[in-house]
DNA sequence: AATAATTTTTAGATTTACCTAAAAATATAA
DNA sequence: TTATATTTTTAGGTAAATCTAAAAATTATT
C-alpha cells in the first residue's frame, strides 16, 4: 500500500479539496509543514501511482482511487478518536495527536472490528461524520455559528478546528456538542457573539463563532 | 524517541538477549530480515546513542536505557495483543502481525489508559508476562513440555512461538492455555510425545513439544 | 600453528523524503 | 501591457536505512 507519508498527503489533499476544488502546492506545504518544492517530489509521485491528477502549475486533484484512499484514513482517524473518548476516557481536546498515528496502522481486520466494537458509531467526538467501510458517510449539514441571526436558535454539531487550546476553551464555556443556543446579539465593534446558553448569557469572539457547527432549528 | 526500526532493533536485541549473552550480528540480521552489513551500520547508531555496549566484532548488550526501552515496547506489544484478543475477539494466532504495528505508537497517556480499561492483566493471550508501567514483571517459571518426564503433569501456561500456522495448530489439537496434561509415553523412533489432555490421548511431534512452556505438578 | 571457514566490518551505491537556491510560469498592479 | 509579485518547479544535495561486493577479524579444523 502507501506509506505513511503518502497517507498523510492524501489526506490532506482530501481536507483541502472539500472547501476549494483545485488544491495548490504552497497549500499542501502548509498543511504538512513542509516546504513547496518537497510537495512538488511528492505529488509527482503521487500522480504516478494513479491517486492524484495533476497539471504543472494548476495543483492538483484527487482520483476515484486518491480519495477512497484518503476515505479509508479520514474513517480509521475517527473511529480510533471514537475509541480513545469512549473507551480509554480520553477528553475531546486530548484525542487528535494519538489519532494520527493510529490512523497509519494497516489492517482491514483492526478498522472494521474496532467500528463493530464501538458500535458502528457515525460521528467522532468532534460531530465529523464517519465513513463506513465501503466509504459511505451523510454529508453533513450545518450553519457557522457566527452565520445565524439574532434570535435563531440551534445545536451545536460540530467544529471546524481540533486544536487542544480551542476546544478546551470551548470546555469551559460550555459549547460542547448537542448543547441548545440562541442568538441573543450581536456586538457591532468587534463582531463578538452574545449567546444564550444554558440559561447563561455569555459573549464568544468572532473567531471562535467562525468555528462552531450548529444545526439552526431557524428562528425562534 | 527512537525510530520505529531503532525500536524494532532494541525488541529484537532484547530478546535475543533473553537466551544467549552476548547478541551477535548475523542473529539480528536474521531476525531483522536484513543483511550484517545492515546491522553493524544501526549497531553503532545505536551504540552512539547510548543504547548498547558495543565492541567490534564481539556482539553487542543492552545498556541500562537500552533495555528500558525495549520493555516498554515489549509491554506495549503484549498489551495490545489482549486489547486485540479480549475486546476485539481476534484469536491468539491473529494478534501478532498487529501489534508488531501498535506497539509503536507513541503516548504514555494512551498505553497507561489502555492498560487500565483492560483491568492491569499480567500476561498476554500467549502467556508471556507484561511488564508493568515501571518495567517490572515476575520472571515467568516454566518447563518446556518436551523436558517433562513420563508420568509428569502439568499446565500449559505459555508457547515459545508465534507464528500463526504454530498456534492454529495447537488449537486444532486443543492445546491452549490453562490446560491440563500429563506425559504418558515418548516414542523412541521420532521423539513424539504421547500425551493425555481432556482424557483423551494424542500424539505431538518433538518440534512442537520444544515450545509449549507449562508449569509442571510434578509427578502424578 | 597454519589453513580453511565463518562472521563481521568497510566502502561505495541506492531509495525515500526532505532541503536550499535559482529559474520558470502564472497572477496582479501600475 | 509592461513591470512586479507570487507561486511553482527544477537542479543539486542531505540524512536514514538499506544494499552488494570485497576486505578484515575471529573461530574452527587439520
Amino acid at each position: 500500500m502507501q506509506s505513511f507519508t503518502e497517507e498523510n498527503y492524501l489526506k490532506i489533499i482530501y481536507h483541502l479539496a472539500e472547501n476549494t476544488g483545485n488544491v495548490q502546492t504552497n497549500a499542501i506545504a502548509e498543511q504538512m509543514q513542509t516546504k513547496p518544492a518537497s510537495v512538488t517530489d511528492m505529488i509527482k509521485k503521487l500522480a504516478e501511482k494513479g491517486f492524484v491528477d495533476y497539471i504543472k502549475y494548476q495543483g492538483v486533484t484527487l482520483t476515484e482511487k486518491g480519495r477512497n484512499a484518503a476515505i479509508e484514513i479520514v474513517r480509521k482517524h475517527r473511529l480510533w478518536e471514537v475509541f480513545l473518548v469512549d473507551k480509554l476516557n480520553f477528553k475531546w481536546d486530548e484525542v487528535h495527536d494519538v489519532a494520527e498515528e493510529l490512523e497509519h496502522i494497516k489492517s482491514t481486520a483492526l478498522i472494521e472490528r474496532l467500528d463493530e466494537f464501538l458500535g458502528f458509531p457515525k460521528s467522532d467526538p468532534h460531530g465529523d461524520p464517519i465513513p463506513d467501510k465501503n466509504g459511505r458517510f451523510a454529508k453533513t449539514q450545518f450553519t457557522k455559528l457566527i452565520d445565524l441571526k439574532i434570535g435563531d436558535q440551534g445545536t451545536i454539531t460540530g467544529v471546524s478546528q481540533h486544536s487542544s487550546a480551542f476546544l478546551k476553551h470551548l470546555e469551559k464555556l460550555g459549547l460542547t456538542l448537542g448543547k441548545q443556543i440562541e442568538i441573543n446579539d450581536v456586538t457591532d465593534f468587534d463582531g463578538s457573539v452574545e449567546i444564550l446558553i444554558a440559561g447563561k448569557q455569555i459573549n464568544i469572539s468572532r473567531e471562535v463563532a467562525k468555528h462552531i457547527l450548529t444545526s439552526s432549528n431557524g428562528k425562534n
